[in-house]
DNA sequence: AGCCTTGTTGAGCAATGCTCAACAGCGTGA
DNA sequence: TCACGCTGTTGAGCATTGCTCAACAAGGCT
């Protein structure tokens, strides 16, 4: 198999196993076992657990950004909507899968601590770029998406049936926080 | 030594620990040895090495809450003002202990999620009894907490002598927006 | 004295992260 | 055709470490 053919496989039984356990719990056997390659060749594409690990997170990052990306065609507030409902719906889709992935840092492991700064900067800057907020602003824009992050956790924890709130009132309610967000800056 | 003691023995030099190192590269033979004791009475306090994790962070978070409470005796809006200040200042002199035991959860364990939980549904409904805001915007409160504790953690990243905000105007920053995203709410 | 509780130890097992020397298959150039 | 080297791959083996368990020491109670 060929180099990137191999790495893309571990990278996604990784993100499969991750889902379930937490890093400490998933054995590099485990891993090795369901790709059928011995252990030493794990070690081979990813030197130490922690570069297995990281390269796991970046790869669901990068799987977020690419399905938060909205349509750069679209009126300024229409893309900063649209990348919350994406946003929002990924989340309830997968919470799992972004619970145990994507969100918060924990672990107090620098190069983790970058991987994630690194996405929440991606986004940032994506809605900085549709309005054209002032730099000065980006880091209400950045605070803002945690709003946004715990909003959609706290909706998606409620089963879909007990719902108070839908979900277009709630990307509504993002998107207007924003607004009044960049306000408050700007007094 | 009496069991409360040596609890509280284990768990600081879990703490202190952890804020150096993540859970997987932390082991229990570090701890024991620095405590003076066995392996083994490790692990008669804590039967696994995930319940050690577990325990040091509830007492992280329970410091965390210990030092961010306001005093009743003042108004609402200075109670919340005052606990903002408080959790400034909590973030920005050890940063490093709060990025890697109170922040975030990651690890798809479920007992941590949980725990994380308890102490944000706390700081909530410290604001939302100073304010008596509706139990329908308590998650707003909850997502706010969210919002300021990523600009805390942005504004503590710089370097204090090149901070282009005083921690005074972002502690008011943040109590302003709680503002106006209740009133984004309640349109 | 005998006994029970409680804090404590240390040997030992099994799992696991990681290293390393070596091998197989394959294309390339002499 | 043979030798060479590159690349993906293996499997033995070491050291660490999470965890179990049987046993011990000391103090209080009957």
């Amino acid at each position: 198999m060929s180099r990137d053919d191999r790495r893309r496989q571990l990278l996604g039984i990784g993100l499969s196993k991750l889902v379930e356990k937490p890093i400490q719990d998933l054995s590099l056997d485990e891993v090795a076992a369901e790709a059928g390659i011995s252990r030493g060749l794990l070690f081979h594409y990813f030197p130490t657990k922690r570069d297995f690990h990281r390269a796991c997170i970046e790869a669901a990052g990068r799987r977020i950004l690419r399905n938060t990306r909205a349509d750069d065609a679209l009126a300024p507030d229409a893309q900063v909507a649209e990348m919350v409902r994406l946003f929002v719906e990924q989340i309830d889709r997968r919470r799992d899968f972004y619970l145990s992935l994507v969100h918060g840092t924990g672990s107090a492991d620098v190069s983790l601590v970058e991987v994630y700064d690194a996405i929440w900067a991606e986004a940032t800057d994506r809605v900085v770029a549709a309005l054209g907020v002032a730099p000065e602003q980006a880091r209400v824009v950045h605070a803002w998406w945690a709003y946004v992050e715990d909003h959609a956790l706290t909706w998606s924890a409620e089963p879909p049936a007990r719902r108070t709130t839908s979900e277009a009132a709630l990307v509504a309610h993002c998107t207007d926080a924003l607004a009044a967000l960049l306000a408050v800056g700007r007094r």
